[in-house]
DNA sequence: TTCTCTTATATGTAATCTGCATCTATATTG
DNA sequence: CAATATAGATGCAGATTACATATAAGAGAA
């Protein structure tokens, strides 16, 4: 089937949005439950996509050095970030419908399917 | 937003299921009202798509110069892509229920929105 | 004839997204 | 010391798309 989009930066944004702040392996952890296509979305993909939401300023990072182990580079989301997540939500809104008209028409068309498998 | 996937290959499969038999300028034209995502599907894409299918089996084409103009790569479907096109709608089925429950949280949390505005 | 338009297929190149592998580094535990 | 968990990051290949461009056949106008 190839590979298709696991639409990484919206859900980001959305988790950032409910936890107010977090870092990227406390992310990825939560993206298990939280991806949209079963599928896992894969560490390096989140990490680059937290890099990308803050070069366009949707997100803002800080060091957080505090507890033992490794430094937490910690994200928050930006107002611009917010506005990105609310045109991510009407875009996959749309998306969402068009995919369930898509599927109607195809299982429709076609072989007889469900019509009441008899024995 | 960057560009959101075009579900090229599934919904090519499908028109040609519906059709019988199509060639790429033709379904050029169809593409502009069948495509899931607003944005139009290109020609460019539709072609290599085509080809694509057709390595891969899923398709089959051969020339047709009877009419006037340019002759017209004709393709079918094969029973491997009757199957291929009903996987993708399964995946794609999957795909529109989470979309729908994403747009659902993400709406719910956060700003009142829907608060029944008055005036 | 020559020019232009429509029809029809195809390729080149760059950008974006993903997957897999790999790397660095800090602290804890055995 | 060695292994493991935590934490972030890069390199490279493959897939998909966008935009531009190329090629070619026939129809109609000048």
């Amino acid at each position: 089937m190839g590979n298709v989009y696991r639409f990484v930066e919206p859900v980001v944004l959305f988790l950032l949005k409910k936890k107010g702040r977090s870092y990227g392996y406390q992310l990825a952890v939560e993206l298990k439950n939280a991806a949209l296509t079963d599928a896992e979305i894969e560490g390096a993909a989140l990490y680059r996509t937290l890099r990308v939401l803050e070069a366009n300023g949707h997100v803002i990072s800080e060091w957080d050095v505090a507890g033992s182990g490794p430094a937490r580079r910690v994200y928050r989301l930006t107002s611009s970030g917010e506005r990105h997540l609310a045109e991510w939500v009407t875009v996959l809104a749309h998306l969402s419908s068009s995919l369930a008209r898509f599927v109607r028409q195809a299982r429709s068309s076609g072989a007889p399917a469900l019509a009441a498998k008899r024995r």
